[in-house]
RNA sequence: GGCACCGUCGCCAAGUGGUAAGGCAAGGGUCUGCAAAACCCUUAUUCCCCGGUUCGAAUCCGGGCGGUGCCUCCA
C-alpha cells in the first residue's frame, strides 16, 4: 500500500502511514449549521467521503468523525432574527444537511458530536489550557488563548506573527493580552445559550470544540484531518495550538492531527461560492431539479484542490454522462445475461484505484473510466453479431464498474431505476406530460408499422420540440429528455 | 502590503523531468425507413509570455503578465 496525500502541514504530498497499522482516524471540519448546505459543503463532504470510501477499499479500518458546529455566533445571530432558540435551529439545520449529503451519496460518518453536548469536554480542556500557562482568564468571563506562547503557531498557515498582527482584531469588551490571542470561552450575554463554567456563565469559543470533539471521538493523535481551504487559518491554526498545548510537552503539531487536507472552493464567475457572498446555490435547491449523483459526478470531474466553477451546462454535461454510464451498465448487464465474473479486477479498474491512491485524483479516474465504458459499449454492440460480445467479460465489466463507482460513491443504483429518476426530474424541470408522450409513441409506432413515414416523422418531431428524444430499438421505441 | 495557489484544444479537465489522458462541442463514417443512441476516425509538434538549468521541461529555477484565495464570518 503506498498511498499518497496532499498534507498541509507538510506542504507536500506525503505517503500516508496509519499511526496504528490497519487503521485511520479521519475528522473532517463539519458545518456551522445556521443555514442549508450549499454546493461548496457538498463538494467538501463529497471529497471526504471518497477518502473514507478509497481508504476502506484498500482494507483499512477507517474511523470517521464529522462534527455540527452547533454553538456559535452566526447561530445565535440567525435565530435570534427569526425568534427561534438556536440549538434548536442548528438541530434543524443539521438534520437538512444530512438529508443533503445522503442525497449526493456520502455515507454517514461513525460519529457526528455537536457542540452543545460536548460542553464537559471543552471545559476540561479550556481548564487544562490554563492549569499548563497557555490561556488566561482576565477576570470578565472570558478565557483566551495566548498565542505567543506556542511557538510552532503559524507553522500549517505558513505566516509570521507580524503578519498577522496587522490583521488581528479585538473586538469591544475583550480583554485581550495581545491582539493575536483568541478567545477559548466567551461569557454569557443576554439571549444566548449558556453553561456553566469556572469562569462563569458562558460558551465556548470557535475553535476550542473541534479540538475537544477529535479529542474525545479518536483521541490523539490521529491520522487526518479535512477542512476547506478557509479553515486553515484560523480554525485549523487554533484548532492545533489548543490541542497540542493541551497534550504535548514537544509542543509539535503532529503529535494532534499527523495530516491535514484541504479542499478548494466551488466558485461562481471566478469567485468563491460563500454563504456571506451571497452568491450560492443550496443543495436543496438543486435537488428539487436535479440528480443528486450527477451532482456528485460533477464535483467529482475536478482534482479537490482545484477550484470548480459551477454552471449550468457542468450540472447537464454530469447529468447527460451519468445517464451513459447507467446506460452501458444496462446494456452490460443485458448482454452478460446473469454470466458470472470470474477473475481478476480489469486492469483499467486497477489503474482507477492506483489514481485514487495518489492524493484521490477522481478526475483521472473518470478519464480511466471513460476509456472502459467505451470499451464496454463497443463490445455489447456486437450482440447479435458474429463473433458474439463475451459474456463472460461483459459480466467482469460490471462488476468492476460498479466496485470502482463504490469507491466514488457513484454507479450503485439499478439502471433501469436510475434512468427512469434522472428522466422524471428532466420531465419535472421541462413540464413535460409522460402520458401524453407515451400516447404519441403509441401513435408513431402505428404509423411506422403502416410504413407512413411523413406521419411518423411529424410525430418525432413534434415531441423532440418539447425536448423529448426517441430511440428506436428492436425491443420498441424509448424516450429520454435532451 | 504579507503568505499561498492557479494559468494545458472553442469549453471542462488529467498530467510535477522522458516527449500532451479523458469528457463536451465540431467534422467524416458504420448502424438505421430516416433519425436517435452506441461505436469507429479526425481535431493542441504544443501547454500565458520571456530567459535559464538539462541529453530532454507543460512539468525545475528566475523575471514578467493575468486570475483566485487567506490575512480572526466561511467548506
Amino acid at each position: 500500500m503506498a498511498i499518497q496525500i496532499h498534507d498541509t502541514l507538510a506542504g507536500e504530498k506525503v505517503e500516508l502511514h496509519p499511526i496504528v497499522p490497519g487503521k485511520i482516524g479521519l475528522y473532517a471540519c463539519g458545518p456551522t449549521v445556521y443555514d442549508h448546505a450549499h454546493v461548496g459543503h457538498a463538494r467538501c463532504y463529497v471529497v471526504w467521503d471518497v477518502v473514507v470510501r478509497h481508504l476502506r477499499a484498500r482494507g483499512l479500518e477507517v474511523r470517521y468523525v464529522r462534527n455540527f458546529t452547533d454553538v456559535d455566533d452566526k447561530i445565535i445571530a440567525r435565530a435570534n432574527e427569526r425568534g427561534e432558540e438556536p440549538v434548536a435551529m442548528a438541530a434543524r439545520f443539521a438534520d437538512s444537511f444530512l438529508e443533503d449529503m445522503d442525497a449526493v451519496g456520502c455515507l454517514r460518518p461513525d460519529a457526528a458530536p455537536r457542540v452543545s453536548g460536548s460542553i464537559p469536554g471543552i471545559v476540561a480542556l479550556i481548564e487544562r489550557l490554563v492549569t499548563r500557562g497557555f490561556a488566561y482568564a482576565p477576570g470578565n468571563g472570558d478565557v483566551y488563548y495566548a498565542v505567543r506562547k506556542f511557538p510552532a503557531y503559524a507553522r500549517l498557515s505558513r505566516r509570521n506573527l507580524d503578519d498577522l498582527i496587522a490583521g488581528a482584531r479585538v473586538d469591544p469588551g475583550e480583554s485581550k493580552r495581545d491582539p493575536l490571542d483568541f478567545a477559548l470561552w466567551k461569557a454569557a450575554k443576554p439571549g444566548e445559550p449558556a453553561w456553566d463554567s469556572p469562569w462563569g456563565k458562558g460558551r465556548p469559543g470557535w475553535h476550542i470544540e473541534c479540538s475537544a470533539m477529535t479529542l474525545e471521538h479518536l483521541g490523539a493523535p490521529f491520522d487526518i484531518h479535512t477542512g476547506g481551504k478557509d479553515l486553515v487559518f484560523p480554525h485549523h491554526t487554533n484548532e492545533i495550538a489548543q490541542s497540542v498545548a493541551a497534550l504535548s510537552e514537544g509542543l509539535e503539531p503532529e503529535s494532534f492531527a499527523r495530516h491535514w487536507m484541504h479542499n478548494n472552493f466551488v466558485e461562481i464567475d471566478h469567485q468563491k461560492m460563500s454563504k456571506s457572498l451571497g452568491n450560492f446555490f443550496t443543495v436543496k435547491d438543486l435537488l428539487v431539479r436535479h440528480d443528486g449523483e450527477a451532482l456528485r459526478l460533477l464535483l467529482m470531474g475536478t482534482h479537490y484542490r482545484n477550484p470548480i466553477s459551477f454552471t449550468d451546462t457542468l450540472l447537464a454535461d454530469a447529468e447527460r454522462r451519468l445517464a451513459y454510464l447507467y446506460e452501458t451498465l444496462e446494456k452490460g448487464d443485458q448482454v452478460a445475461a446473469g454470466g458470472a465474473a470470474a477473475g481478476e479486477p480489469a486492469p483499467w479498474a486497477e489503474a482507477a484505484r492506483a489514481a485514487l491512491d495518489d492524493d484521490f485524483n477522481t478526475a483521472a479516474v473518470l478519464g480511466i473510466l471513460a476509456d472502459a465504458f467505451t470499451a464496454a459499449n463497443a463490445t455489447a454492440d456486437r450482440k447479435g453479431k458474429t463473433p458474439p460480445p463475451d459474456r463472460e467479460e461483459m459480466a467482469r465489466f460490471g462488476r468492476d464498474a460498479r466496485a470502482v463507482g463504490a469507491e466514488l460513491g457513484i454507479l450503485q443504483r439499478e439502471p433501469a431505476a436510475a434512468l427512469l429518476a434522472l428522466r422524471e426530474k428532466a420531465v419535472a424541470r421541462r413540464g413535460i406530460d409522460p402520458a401524453a408522450v407515451e400516447a404519441r409513441i403509441a401513435e408513431r409506432t402505428a404509423a411506422r408499422r403502416a410504413k407512413d413515414f411523413t406521419r411518423s416523422d411529424t410525430l418525432r418531431d413534434e415531441l423532440l420540440a418539447m425536448g423529448v428524444v426517441l430511440q428506436d430499438g428492436p425491443a420498441g421505441t424509448t424516450w429520454k429528455v435532451e
